[in-house]
DNA sequence: ATGTAATTTCAGAAATTACTGAAAATTTGG
DNA sequence: CCAAATTTTCAGTAATTTCTGAAATTACAT
């Protein structure tokens, strides 16, 4: 298969890319690949796009599905497995964002709530920053719990509030005191 | 130096994560190190305290600085220069979505716009796609710009609205028509 | 200015991660 | 159930990244 110069560009940035979003280059490209595919694509078409091993298609594609975003589709009267993202853009964010929240924040949520269980240590500063750290994690998950919560359109809604927000948080309303008597001082 | 028990578990869990978050382990250790010491270090003492080489503590610094995740401070009557985390957790969170907004999304923004820009190429599919990702992406960095601008208390204000939330995007109000016609079928 | 302390740089070694080709395993159509 | 097609696994190799020690540079005290 070839690509179009179009597709070529895109797939090669997003593999540059792959390393800083934690995947690697071909795991990036094909991501990309299939996400500027009108139609679902085998792993040969894959492979042959892209100029690398069959295997390493393997490979990445069950990397790919591993984190939920791509999707095996079969296709009427061909034999082989195809390939596609989701075409909803909201729900390739949602599973992004679950994904990260997944590998990257809750083992350390976890962790952190394993070094408190082991009860005090002695060590006040380590354990003050810790269940500080701990507790902001809680408090960004919850928000992102509500977020994940809503509706696609109404969550449009509140990203696109500009500085609606700003009324609706309106001065001295309903403040909140976590933050009155933080470790600031302390250190 | 010598790591009380809680502060040794601590920093090989972010020794641990490093990987995951896009640092690598030393880097992990030497933040996580900073993070849960009361006073600021130097590098010495970090080179010890980690078991690592004197060099490797010097890059990780420096990669850390460039992060403005440390911040180097000087203690009076000391020569050697120390460091130091932020002391507000929310300055943290503040300048991590920051950085790595600029790492990981903003030269997506870019790329996307130059292909946008290089005109119509008869790749219908891959151009549609494109302006579609772009126009997300806006659409989140425009929220975090807004965030971004919220003083700490009115964004923990927002960030612990929980199902208030719910209730200020009420059905049916102001709703955004963004997602009216979007290329969900053109696929 | 000079010598010492402190930090940074950098080339190569070590460790890790990515990729390939061949072989094994699985699936499917007849 | 067999044979062909397809996918997966995996051991070895390649590529990349991380780390170190030695040398170079910079900062500082006298």
């Amino acid at each position: 298969m070839t690509l179009t110069p179009l597709q070529q560009e895109f797939v090669l940035h997003f593999g540059e890319m792959g390393s800083r979003w934690g995947i690697n280059r071909t795991v990036g490209q094909i991501y990309a690949l299939l996400f500027i595919s009108a139609d679902p694509l085998n792993a040969d078409q894959i492979t042959s796009g892209l100029g690398i091993s069959r295997s390493n298609t393997s490979m990445g594609l069950k990397e790919l599905q591993a984190w939920n975003l791509v999707r095996l589709r079969h296709i009427q009267g061909e034999r082989k497995d195809h390939f596609t993202t989701p075409d909803d853009l909201w729900e390739i964010v949602r599973i992004l964002v679950e994904e990260r929240k997944k590998r990257e924040i809750d083992p350390t949520l976890t962790k952190l709530r394993e070094l408190e269980m082991n009860g005090p240590m002695g060590d006040d500063y380590a354990e003050a920053r810790i269940s500080e750290l701990r507790e902001l994690i809680e408090m960004l998950t919850g928000f992102y719990d509500e977020m994940e919560k809503l509706e696609t359109d109404r969550l449009i809604q509140l990203l696109t509030l500009g500085n609606k927000l700003r009324n609706f948080l309106a001065k001295g309303r309903d403040l909140n005191p976590f933050l009155s008597a933080k470790t600031k001082s302390a250190k």
